[in-house]
DNA sequence: TGATAAGTGTTACAGATTGGCATACTCTCG
DNA sequence: CGAGAGTATGCCAATCTGTAACACTTATCA
């Protein structure tokens, strides 16, 4: 794996508006002038509970491409809010292969797997160079037990991540590749539009191997997969750079 | 499916030991006396704190086999408690085929699916005769905002659902049927342990077809997979019963 | 700067696992 | 006792995997 050197700037014409364009990696920057507020933890807080939770958290130094957040067992005391970028979950198993447990993108809450056990379940990557907000839990506990919204946004949000792995549960055993890949590519696009990106004209930041670790299937079938849709004219594929052109015909293949 | 009747009494040999021992359908059983208090919920609350949880729990009558706990899309009121008996929850794809995404047994809570929409993403149905203690969520939300512990044992509930759906998604996206059959049987073994049942004898309540649609794989493969691993002599299988008879062949299934 | 190496992506083909169907058997319930 | 659900098993087909060869991109170093 070459995940130990920083980005380098694309270089193929046009891919330049795919780019991330993150909050500045600014300390300075604050929730509530922070552009991803309406999609992060701060949904259904008031200015100044926004204040208090804004005072808890600790803006770091950005992460390069391939630099853990954390490691599994690491010791549990942070959840970590995406500002920039994207990261990768992955476990290994008994036999040492890796197995990806989740994408995340800006505005994403990371790092839930450690609370119940107080060690992470997994471990997490940065894709590409990338920013984060990180919460002291304890401090969050604190917050959430004096402000009652705050208590009830993060039950929500976990309620949500509850929610998706279920989704994703039913995916992986009923599924066909070829679904797996649309409905993978169906959550990208929102996922873009929900952080005002486009959502039918994307560069993905992780490999083919990535994609069938987390969706249970090989690179080949993945790549097969994604030739296979180009041929019907459902995306287009110029290596990590992916336009969907038919969104219809993409649903399509869930549907019914 | 014939999951409209209530449980009839076993008849094979033996089998009774292995039946459920609920605690007794009693609305006046609480927590404080309740023999699934050190696995439930009131974990790390001391007694006075127990008490304040225990007003807002409704102890309902028992359902009946095929008896719905909710349905999907139903508003998200409470979360349950099992008390006795067990549980499945499922979801219906486009296309008509529904999907197990958990079984709940004495002791585990049921409905954290709904805390994210306010709606339920999945059904639930009891699989025999069996009770909850039902917990209306905006008191809970209330009562964890006076009750820190309480606040943290739900926080900590749920972060453990969140690490229980990773493994699983691990385990669809890359565990044989025999892999996945040897990790759905520990995982019955040790939870029944949990409850002080024999963790090496019990007794299916779900059907081929539920552990298929948990498992994804075909009814049919779960059958060829329990005959296997009978052939091998590390599970004896009669019709809902097993055995197992070789539990360290049983986990290296998995190890390695 | 250019050459080399390492990583990533695509495609073909053979092989393995699982699915789907048919059938027979078992168990439970009315 | 009969009906219907649930279970077991054989057979064949479909899908996906795994290997391998090759192309392409990116990183490293002389």
């Amino acid at each position: 794996m070459t995940y130990q050197s920083v980005e380098a700037p694309g270089k193929t014409i046009g891919t330049d508006a795919l780019r991330s364009r993150p909050c500045p990696h600014n300390p300075a920057v604050s929730c509530s002038n922070c552009r991803l507020s309406d999609l992060c933890l701060p949904i259904a807080l008031n200015k100044s509970e926004i204040q208090q939770l804004d005072n808890i958290i600790e803006r770091n130094r950005p992460l390069g491409k391939g630099e853990h957040l954390y490691r599994q067992r690491d010791e549990f005391r942070s959840v970590y809010a995406v500002r920039s970028g994207s990261f990768k979950s992955y476990t290994l198993t008994s036999d040492g292969k890796s197995r990806v447990t989740g994408f995340y993108m800006p505005g994403e809450i990371i790092g839930m797997d450690g609370i119940g056990s107080r060690s992470h379940g997994v471990s997490t990557m940065a894709l590409e160079h990338s920013s984060i907000c990180e919460i002291p839990f304890s401090q969050l506990e604190r917050l959430s037990h004096q402000l009652p919204n705050l208590q009830s946004r993060f039950f929500a949000i976990m309620g949500n991540e509850i929610v998706k792995d279920q989704q994703i549960h039913t995916l992986l055993s009923s599924y066909t590749a070829e679904q797996r890949l649309a409905s993978f590519l169906l959550s990208l696009s929102t996922r873009y539009a929900r952080c005002q990106r486009s959502p039918d004209r994307f560069l993905l930041q992780m490999t083919r191997g990535d994609i069938g670790e987390y969706l249970g299937l090989t690179l080949e079938t993945v790549s097969r997969g994604f030739s296979s849709l180009q041929k019907k004219a459902i995306i287009s594929v110029k290596s990590r750079e992916i336009a969907i052109t038919d969104m219809a015909a993409l649903k399509a293949i869930l549907g019914e």
